[in-house]
DNA sequence: CACATTAATGGCAGTCAGTGCCAGAAAGAA
DNA sequence: TTCTTTCTGGCACTGACTGCCATTAATGTG
């Protein structure tokens, strides 16, 4: 019961995108998408805490999914074929979906403020990672290992995102993977 | 000629770093920073062109130093131990300074604003590496070996920045060590 | 049907970072 | 002394964001 809500953090999400594409991120206000959503700006605060997680849309609730896919990873596969596919998997989309996804991480990856802010959401996500190097290695979340294994993933995660954003006639998949050779290539190279 | 300043970037440091202190980064606003240099805040704002600036102090000029490390490395060395060299040296303080700086990486490292605001400055860092891999290698600085090679080495120097924050007792530079021998069993292990 | 309860809205005033503008101050040069 | 250069700092303004609170619109109860 009580007053029934005006819109959705997907609402506004789209009006957000309509405005950002027409006048840039930095270019567009907290006010202008109130207007466009049709609503006080006041309340745009209460579905999104900054403007900077609007890009973002509804994010959070899907690091669990990755959580899932990590932890139901038999044991048997080495621990960088586990990782390398649960990112794999965890950023499948349908072809359909990719185009406007693809919007949203170009929006997310070359807009500076967005690249900032971001690394506040990666935080969680190295966390994942983290947590299930330690427990398989039987190490603590802090120990070094589990922190450089997150931290070197998501490197390899922005590197091949950003490398899709420039070829995107070369699957996200794929890019990932060249990201991992390029890396093995680094280290064991003479 | 012209009229002599009245402040500089140090003494604007060191008055903030006082006040990061007592009051902590978000607790302290560019008015009080003013107030305790004796400037006016309009003054401020032409020495840091914004509060996230002021904890890293004049770094940038360093970067110079850090290319020309790189580029004076012999190319007989590999790749990764050239790199790996470059970012050690780089690091590099007298005994004295590193209380002070281990200060100011705990206030970057640990505060939500400047560690996201931080990965603007990270870009240059990793655009100088990236520069290197691509000329040692006759690649493009775009190509993805340049750029994960870079995005990686940032993750390395940073989750051992991050480990020497807890573990004051340990040097940087064995850290570092650390944390590539952690890639590098990461990466070979079966 | 009247009335209480609940939950969301949105206006308003205020904080804080950051910017453009411009008058004024202080130094050296002519 | 006057001109020129350069730095200062006040003022007004924008834009994100917050706390406070009256208002609105549902639902539940007697």
């Amino acid at each position: 019961m009580g007053r029934p809500v005006v819109t959705t953090p997907g609402e506004i999400e789209q009006a957000a995108f309509r405005l950002f594409a027409a006048a840039g991120f930095e270019g567009t206000t907290m006010a202008a998408i109130a207007a466009e959503v049709g609503v006080g700006q006041r309340t745009l605060f209460r579905y999104y805490p900054s403007k900077n997680d609007i890009p973002w849309g509804q994010f959070d609730q899907t690091l669990d999914s990755f959580r899932q896919i990590l932890d139901g990873t038999p044991e048997d596969v080495s621990l960088i074929d586990a990782i390398q596919q649960a990112v794999l998997r965890f950023n499948e989309y349908d072809p359909d979906a990719q185009p406007p996804h693809r919007d949203r991480m170009r929006l997310i990856l070359r807009t500076p403020a967005l690249q900032a802010h971001s690394v506040l959401r990666y935080a969680d996500w190295r966390a994942v990672i983290a947590t299930y190097v330690a427990r398989r290695r039987g190490l603590a979340v802090d120990d070094l290992f589990p922190q450089t294994v997150a931290q070197v993933s998501l490197s390899l995660a922005l590197t091949a995102y950003d490398a899709w954003l420039d070829h995107p006639e070369t699957s996200l998949a794929a890019l990932l993977d060249d990201a991992m050779g390029c890396l093995r290539d680094y280290v064991t190279a003479d």
